[in-house]
DNA sequence: ACGGTGACGTCTG
DNA sequence: ACAGACGCCACCG
């Protein structure tokens, strides 16, 4: 709902409730595919140093811990498994049980 | 100012 | 079924 992407990624990001993921797709489809799921995965970038923004939930559309090389060698996929994700060999498993959906989850 | 690149996704061959 | 190419927008050189 702000009128820029970036904010909107945060605030869906943001909103992520805790043990579950989300992926860029959703993300880029909640926002009408507003820039693709690439400026999604930018936006992290440019949050991956902002602790308000749970990136770590934020995986591809095959549930692969893709950047996990920003945060650290496995500190994202113990991040997940503390909120109860299992993740095996950086994909998660279970993905669509975990999955959080935006534009279905937030109406 | 321009081109290339990037934590991706989807279509076509 | 698998592989390759294209598309979206923003940031860096």
């Amino acid at each position: 709902m702000q009128a820029n992407p970036f904010e909107d990624i945060y605030a869906v990001v943001s909103l992520i409730p805790s043990g579950r993921v989300c992926t860029y797709g959703a993300i880029a489809n909640y926002l009408g595919s507003k820039g693709g799921a690439r400026l999604v995965g930018w936006a992290m970038n440019a949050s991956h140093a902002s602790v308000d923004i749970p990136a770590h939930r934020v995986v591809n559309r095959n549930g692969v811990l893709t950047g996990k090389n920003f945060f650290g060698p496995g500190i994202m996929q113990a991040r997940l498994e503390s909120e109860g994700i299992r993740i095996l060999d950086d994909k998660i498993q279970d993905f669509s049980k975990h999955f959080w959906d935006p534009s279905i989850e937030l109406i």
